[in-house]
DNA sequence: AAATAATATAATTTTTTAGTAAAGTTAGTT
DNA sequence: AACTAACTTTACTAAAAAATTATATTATTT
């Protein structure tokens, strides 16, 4: 049960393009990133791809292009990052094929007792996402600045 | 983010051995959960390995032998079930390595902003243990019970 | 036109997870 | 004594997921 480098990454470019951006508001290249935060170009590319399609982020092409955020840092929250580049949060898929529906009855599990763990998983999923969606890019990038500074005081 | 099936496996099969347990006391062979459960016996073997040294189930040996809760259903939750068999549930391995020392700087995130997102994902896993600790395996077998019900009068 | 940087797709490598299998030992029951 | 079932250890395989790399195309700026 851990978070995979993708939505960790995602995170870290997201919180990177969001510093960098917030005076200048020139797109970033993801080769920038890459140099900053040692992530390879098209890993990268892979990632912004997704968080594109998911609306997080625009383009623009050609020299001097880049990334920008598509809303502001207070809209775009953890959650949202993260389902963008992993697909849905849930600890077990049969909590996304329905059951809802009442005439679903060929999907249903098969050990009865496995619908009394998904009970209780679905409960966790949404405890997951509620906290990650209660924390918006801002906040992630406020807690980085917190501990950038706590930083140069220990010197 | 998934729960892994060794989890899933181990709090099915402990939701097993508690309902067959409940009304007599004599021990349950890994060989009636395998073929009720079907898994396979060395998988649960490896399982009840792990869920016997957590101190959540007691054996005996030879013939007639088979496993037992170690604790009443009330005391055993679910937290500690999938922990027995997957070792800690942490969404990110920083969170265990320290930090806690304010000396440990070698260990320290290479990159500020993962320490933001740290903060972050600590608070989701804390959410996630609370969660899975808060439901008993009684709980489980409450659930379960009351789904087998509610199937019967489906037909 | 040259350079830059996004876009698209594919291939590859690495790591993790899941599951099976074997082979034997030990303790207790019938 | 024969049988049962836990215990131990080791190895192996298969599959899936995660991470990285490579190659080529397209749009835009200078």
């Amino acid at each position: 049960m851990k978070l995979s480098t993708r939505g960790r990454y995602a995170l870290r470019a997201m919180i990177d393009l969001t510093q960098i951006q917030c005076n200048n508001l020139k797109p970033i290249s993801l080769r920038d990133i890459s140099l900053r935060q040692e992530i390879s170009l098209q890993y990268l590319e892979q990632l912004f791809n997704k968080l594109k399609k998911a609306n997080l982020v625009k383009s623009i092409r050609g020299a001097g292009g880049g990334y920008l955020l598509a809303k502001e840092a207070e809209k775009i929250n953890a959650g949202d990052i993260i389902r963008a580049v992993e697909g849905p949060i849930v600890l077990v898929d049969c909590i996304l094929t329905g059951r809802k529906s009442k005439k679903n009855t060929t999907k249903r599990c098969k050990k009865i007792e496995d619908c009394a763990i998904r009970v209780l998983l679905e409960e966790v999923t949404q405890g997951i996402n509620q906290t990650l969606d209660a924390t918006s890019l801002k906040d992630l990038c406020k807690i980085s600045q917190k501990i950038k500074e706590g930083q140069k005081h220990e010197r």
